[in-house]
DNA sequence: GTTCGTGCAAATCTTTTGCAGTTTC
DNA sequence: GAAACTGCAAAAGATTTGCACGAAC
């Protein structure tokens, strides 16, 4: 918390109330709330509070690289101020996302925690390789 | 192709110029295209094409397991018609979406096939205990 | 001929944007 | 007081739905 608001202060980005409850909130649960979810209980004790600010300020965070965005519901973005690294099961059923740590077996599986596994999906984000070599081929372009 | 037909016939589906077109384009890529990409890539050929058709379809295809909705690109969802065993790698600079293959080192790692990996996300899809839970009293109620 | 599918348009849901007024520092 | 933020409403993008017409079997 303490963390999250000095790296807000130090990139003079303001601190609000919002954005404390938003913080707040986010630290409080490891639902993985969408921002629909994330609106409505800040709501509660912010009746004003909109979804401008809920993204708005999930962005920010975002950016700063304090909270995570989840691909794993494909209905929509959840979202994990736990940036640590660890892996998500989502259940079909419920859409409840569970963490699951980082040390587990990492072959064809048909039981984790108890759940029923369906399908694995193993995700990896970052920039590929084309990407890396247009950006380079623009460098040399620009040394020579 | 054949395989999927025959299932198609199996279940009393209809076979029309629009699915066989939607499988062909999927078979053919590599690229794991968005529902915008094969609504475009199909209306060259078929210009009537519609987006219902296209979602109808791929939702006609995952049900019957033909198809992946892949839960990557958070943005929107992606398919696959490889349903083997299979990971991803997503680029976020391009968007682009890779095939990995089922044999990579799964410890903490910078680089994957040349890639600048990141962020690594193991997503686990499947029916969580909780849920198992509520169908097993469900099922144990109805007994007793 | 019956059943199912297509295509259109409208609707819905999630997320983004423009902007006037307000708050933070 | 300047810069940044909020909240509203409108817009945009992705997906779904209702329904009249048409195609598949």
């Amino acid at each position: 918390m303490k963390k999250i608001i000095e790296k807000l202060k130090e990139k003079n980005i303001k601190i609000t109330p919002q954005r404390i409850a938003i913080i707040e909130f986010l630290m409080s649960t490891k639902s993985h709330p969408s921002a629909e979810d994330i609106y409505k209980e800040i709501s509660k004790k912010y009746p004003s509070m909109s979804y401008a600010t809920v993204y708005n300020t999930l962005i920010t965070l975002k950016n700063l690289g304090e909270v995570v965005e989840l691909a794993i519901d494909s209905d929509k973005k959840r979202f994990d101020i736990d940036t640590s690294l660890h892996h998500h099961f989502y259940c079909t059923r419920c859409k409840r996302v569970y963490d699951l740590s980082k040390n587990f077996i990492i072959e064809a599986i048909s039981t984790i925690d108890g759940h029923n596994v369906e399908r694995t999906f193993l995700n990896f984000t970052g920039i590929c390789n084309k990407c890396l070599k247009e950006e380079k081929d623009e460098q040399d372009r620009k040394k020579s």
